[in-house]
DNA sequence: CGATTCTTTGAAAACAGTCAATCTGTGTGG
DNA sequence: CCACACAGATTGACTGTTTTCAAAGAATCG
């Protein structure tokens, strides 16, 4: 499972072996069953998790009970609540696997002091955390001013891959429509 | 003007007097008009800035011709588009004035490149920019579940400051609602 | 002051949400 | 292997919200 890692990160950068090792004596191996916690509302997230396998979901639970799905992760992903583990304060949101699921975690700690030994490292993380926040950008922006049904187009277009995986439910909270429009919607663009 | 930026930076970490000076040396003066364009759709930003009077707007337009406002920028806030500036890439946004302002700006490049020389700058843009990460989720939650007089009343509630200084379009735009719906909006709270 | 831009208001239409009922598929236990 | 239960997905009718369009009113700027 370390080698799915391991595959991930000199595909990134050029690192020595030392260094790779170095990187992956940080991760722990964890298996998540389908729907378990990894972090839940009130905890503060001590860590960064790496998915070997699987798919994971940062959301959201307001008021009424619904949640409003933040984030998918598949493999190759990077899952953490960023704003908790930088403030150390309780979060808002939770994070749990939608299948069963194969991750690799790192306490927050660990992966700053690594960052900092391996600037190489770091840069990667720095441009990844750039890659996702133009991906937040424009998430944010369809949000704004897409219909219905331009959003479910848009995720058709761009991440096939979530309506493939994720069922239904989860894709109407994630594009913050309910499931009977998105359903609706699914059939009309069948019939074309 | 660059004495903002210096009151600023000690506020947030303390650093030598040498350090400062080496920090305030990257970056140029400039005055933008209300209206002016900072950054347009097809440049590649090279720069981030600091506001230090005034305010900005980062923005996108869309096929229709509407924009959709992604973040104000008030006096004492960065204003860039990172996702540009670490790709290189052209990018998809504008950035204008909204107010007559002065900001203080900095090459990308030399802005790497102090970063890694002075780590306390560093570390205090690294929390900044979580600190920004949890605010743009706290958007997509809001721009997810929330009906329109809802989203208002957020704003009122944690950014009073847009709504005191920011023209009404623009709010509407912020908020992805249409400008009348705000204008109804408003008028109902008033009469309450 | 005139011109332009921004805001408000009304009425109709489009859109999406809710509720309730039905349908589908999956897995479980008898 | 079947019957049943359960969760998820679909459908229809209705309701409520938001947009759109058009027109009028207010504010701002040169």
């Amino acid at each position: 499972m370390l080698e799915v890692l391991k595959q991930y990160i000199v595909s990134k950068v050029s690192l020595s072996e030392e260094e790779v090792t170095k990187i992956l004596a940080c991760f722990k191996q964890k298996k998540l069953r389908k729907k378990q916690y990894l972090l839940q509302e009130g905890d503060v997230c001590h860590f960064i998790a790496f998915i070997a396998k699987g798919c994971l979901r940062l959301y959201r639970v307001d008021d009424k009970g619904n949640d409003h799905i933040v984030q998918f992760g598949f493999e190759n992903y990077w899952m953490s609540e960023r704003e908790s583990a930088f403030s150390q304060k309780p979060t808002q949101y939770c994070i749990d696997a939608i299948e069963d699921s194969e991750i690799l975690v790192c306490q927050t700690t660990d992966f700053m002091r690594i960052q900092k030994e391996i600037p190489a490292f770091e840069k990667m993380m720095i441009d990844l955390q750039s890659k996702n926040f133009g991906i937040i950008q424009k998430r944010i922006n369809s949000a704004l001013s897409y219909t219905a049904e331009e959003k479910y187009h848009e995720l058709l277009h761009f991440q096939p891959e979530i309506i493939q995986r994720i069922p239904s439910t989860m894709i109407a909270a994630y594009l913050g429509i309910s499931r009977e429009t998105l359903s609706r919607i699914r059939n009309q663009v069948n019939k074309k």
